[in-house]
RNA sequence: CGCGGAGUGGAGCAGUCCGGUAGCUCGUUGGGCUCAUAACCCGAAGGUCGCAGGUUCAAAUCCUGCCUCCGCAA
């Protein structure tokens, strides 16, 4: 089957890795620009674009989709089926219209459960046990296209974003290759989606800062969610990524909310609304991560400071 | 040339402004104490102070160039 893959950050370029190990044939690839990023602003490809020239495929990176250029290179290609995996922009209607079989999707939350830009974080921050992908065939809204399939995820509760992401995009992998051959067999179905929607906003930075007043398993929540950039301040006014921690959900000590209770045994203890989080692995404005206890050993923080 | 922080024994830092004996916490290691210990006490090893050049009687420290790491912002 002739297609066109459209997709950007890295569990896309993991689909797009799956999807051509199945042999398919992959016409072309279109993803986001190039972007400056990082330090000193160098021009930066999206993860997508890395794997497909490594994979041989032809590339494309439209400033805008809405054109007629685009549209002329869309009869060029002439897919029988798109699939699409966070590509970061809403495609109109001549494009969900143009391939025979139509345009798929593969979503990283159990849908109508959190539609649009941030799902992996937003599950595990509001603390779910499971989420999962969800295959769709879509439409002109948000996340909103009839359902094909869903993967289940389990969220471990020590799992990070790393974790669940890893075992997301298996999912989406499994999730596409999967509807990919029903279509080819025929057998594919479209159910609508159920209410219940929820939205999973963008991280903004606000969403990053620690409020150390919460319980400390959302606190903990917070952290993994976001995992390496959830931060609080030192008492000097600096950032303090938190990367690593633990909670203990009984409360152990007095103190006011952010107050460190202790540095012994390589974690920061640190007083939260209720409970305790241990912070084990932190990172400094302006340094590398480090450990809880090397933190303390270089003096910049110590027993009864506050955080935040 | 987007803004800013940093490079000092194995780790995290101080010392740099105001040049003059390499310092702290931890780790490692030897010994001691103890019923015992990751606890405590005593001792030891371990550093081309990122690299190159310059100034100077003398440079971790001042000047110039370069490399590397990190945060912000996008």
């Amino acid at each position: 089957m002739r297609i066109m893959f459209m997709g950007t950050p890295e569990i896309a370029s993991a689909v797009l890795e799956a999807v051509a190990q199945t042999g398919e044939d992959i016409a072309a690839v279109v993803t986001q620009p190039d972007k400056p990023k990082g330090r000193g602003y160098n021009m930066t490809p999206p993860p997508v674009k890395v794997t497909a020239e490594g994979l041989g495929i032809a590339v494309s990176q439209p400033d805008k989709i809405r054109t007629e250029e685009f549209a002329r290179y869309l009869d060029e290609v002439d897919p029988e089926l798109i699939v699409v995996v966070a590509y970061g922009k809403i495609l109109p209607k001549f494009v969900l219209d143009k391939p025979r079989y139509g345009c798929v999707n593969a979503h990283a939350s159990l849908l109508p459960k959190y539609r649009g830009a941030a799902p992996i974080q937003r599950a595990i921050m509001d603390g779910e046990r499971e989420t999962g992908v969800t295959a769709m065939y879509m439409d002109e809204g948000l996340d909103t296209g009839d359902m094909i399939l869903t993967r289940r995820v389990e969220i471990a509760d020590g799992d990070d974003f790393f974790d669940v992401h890893d075992k997301l995009a298996k999912a989406a992998s499994d999730a596409i290759v999967e509807t990919i051959r029903r279509i080819k067999d025929g057998t594919v179905t479209r159910t609508p989606q159920p209410d219940g929607a929820t939205y999973a906003h963008k991280i903004e930075d606000a969403d990053m800062v620690i409020d150390f007043s919460c319980d400390a398993k959302r606190v903990y929540d917070k952290i993994r969610a976001l995992t390496p950039s959830a931060y609080t301040k030192t008492p000097d006014g600096k950032r303090l990524r938190i990367v690593a921690g633990e909670y203990d959900a009984t409360d152990a000590a007095d103190g006011q909310c952010g107050q460190i209770l202790s540095t012994s045994g390589g974690k920061i203890a640190v007083r939260c609304g209720s409970g305790t989080l241990y912070i084990t692995k932190c990172q400094p404005e302006g340094k590398r991560a480090m450990g809880a206890a090397d933190l303390v050993n270089g003096r910049r923080i110590k027993t009864g400071d506050i955080l935040g």
